[in-house]
DNA sequence: TTGAAAGCGGTACCAT
DNA sequence: ATGGTACCGCTTTCAA
């Protein structure tokens, strides 16, 4: 009794079909209140909980998001992957995270984690990963990449198809990129007013949001946000 | 060709059936060089990842660790996080991590859908959760807890069973929580030094290696490490 | 050394 | 409204 019960083992408990578990645990509309109650019974009674692996593997998808951060000492990122993680909870999806540790191979161990997984989708923070490794990546897997490689190099884009709804958390990202970014900033002492403005004033130039795209194996870049580069080579002011 | 590549694809590509390729990837000893060659070289010109999910299944083990933290802005936290990932890569597992941003609901969302995930063992760093549910997973899931959840009540514990090398984690946390403590510990201003020596000895005292159990279904209780308490509520010093 | 087939826990289509 | 069954990607006997 210690062992994980299955969707067999509640099936039979509630004298039904697997099929019908399985309807039930999904809140399928067609089940008669009798059946339902029985099944919830038995599940609750065996604390049965669904595998999610099994399902996905015959669902063909996870409705799991990967949220890789390099570097989670890091409060700005800290900000980002808490609202990701709203967001991708928002979009209905079910984040889980990992990071690198600054440690290269570490990374990519890393990120494969995730993707042998079976995540839906993938939010790199920063990676510090090579550029041909991220695109492969992206190629296979709806990807959405923010970070920088070095000072002056800073990329936001996304690659992947129109499979899932990765369009609504990269959404998601974005916005509560600028809100984030505005909320760190909206934190700093006297004297960053000015520099916040201009960085605004920068964004809305280079219009973020049209460089969001969805083309599968494409993967742009956009240079030149210098406002958010000097955001985040500062962080939270002192 | 945008799709994933499945075992079966591989082995079609290099002509040979699925369980070799199966062989192969898991660098089984009995296969001649010729075919080892011919499936490697597919897999990698068709970019192969196994499906750990699959695996998973078909295996009755995940490999995988689930790593809950409650506020992985504390910075004492994210220097613990770090240890346990190293640890369990050591151990030869993956971890991944999830948080539940403070929220109790997130929380337990956050911690079941490790489960879900079929990880082989749970790390919860300060869940703010009910007692009766940690102790409700502790009870199926090789479980370590370390936490607080109020300011007098502290508790390093262990619930599991030996199918899964979950002591060599354990066995890591522990030693590495002593260790990032005390390195916490080290980094603070003077003053700090008689508590820091006045913490090891308690702790030496309280000889928290003899608290670590691998019992079945049982969840110990440890109050009365007042110690570390106090470096939780302090944190790192300014 | 290699392959065929059953099974892991679910889902989904097809009947009934 | 409910059940039977094939199938998802991979591992694992069991034979050949």
């Amino acid at each position: 009794m210690s062992k994980k019960p299955t969707i067999k083992d509640v099936a039979a408990r509630a004298g039904v079909s697997n099929s019908l578990v399985s309807l039930v645990m999904r809140g399928a509309p067609n089940v008669s209140d009798a059946r339902r109650e029985a099944v919830l019974e038995a599940a609750r009674e065996l604390g049965y909980r669904p595998n999610r692996a099994a399902r996905a593997l015959a669902e063909q998808r996870s409705r799991v998001v990967g949220v890789f951060v390099s570097d989670f000492h890091n409060p700005f990122f800290n900000e980002m992957v808490d609202g990701l993680n709203a967001a991708a909870i928002e979009a209905g999806y079910h984040p889980i995270m990992n990071t690198g540790s600054l440690d290269t191979d570490r990374e990519v161990e890393a990120i494969e984690t995730l993707i042998e997984l079976q995540v839906d989708g993938l939010i790199l923070m920063a990676p510090r990963t090579k550029r041909s490794y991220i695109e492969e990546v992206a190629s296979r897997i709806p990807t959405v990449a923010t970070g920088f490689s070095s000072r002056s190099e800073l990329f936001d884009s996304i690659a992947g198809d129109e499979r899932i709804g990765s369009a609504v958390v990269v959404d998601h990202l974005v916005k509560l990129g600028h809100r984030d970014i505005a909320h760190v900033h909206g934190r700093s002492a006297p004297g960053a007013r000015p520099r916040r403005l201009q960085y605004e004033r920068s964004m809305r130039r280079h219009g973020l949001e049209d460089h969001i795209r969805a083309v599968p194996g494409d993967f742009t870049e956009q240079g030149g946000i210098d406002g958010i580069t000097e955001i985040l080579d500062e962080g939270p002011e002192p």
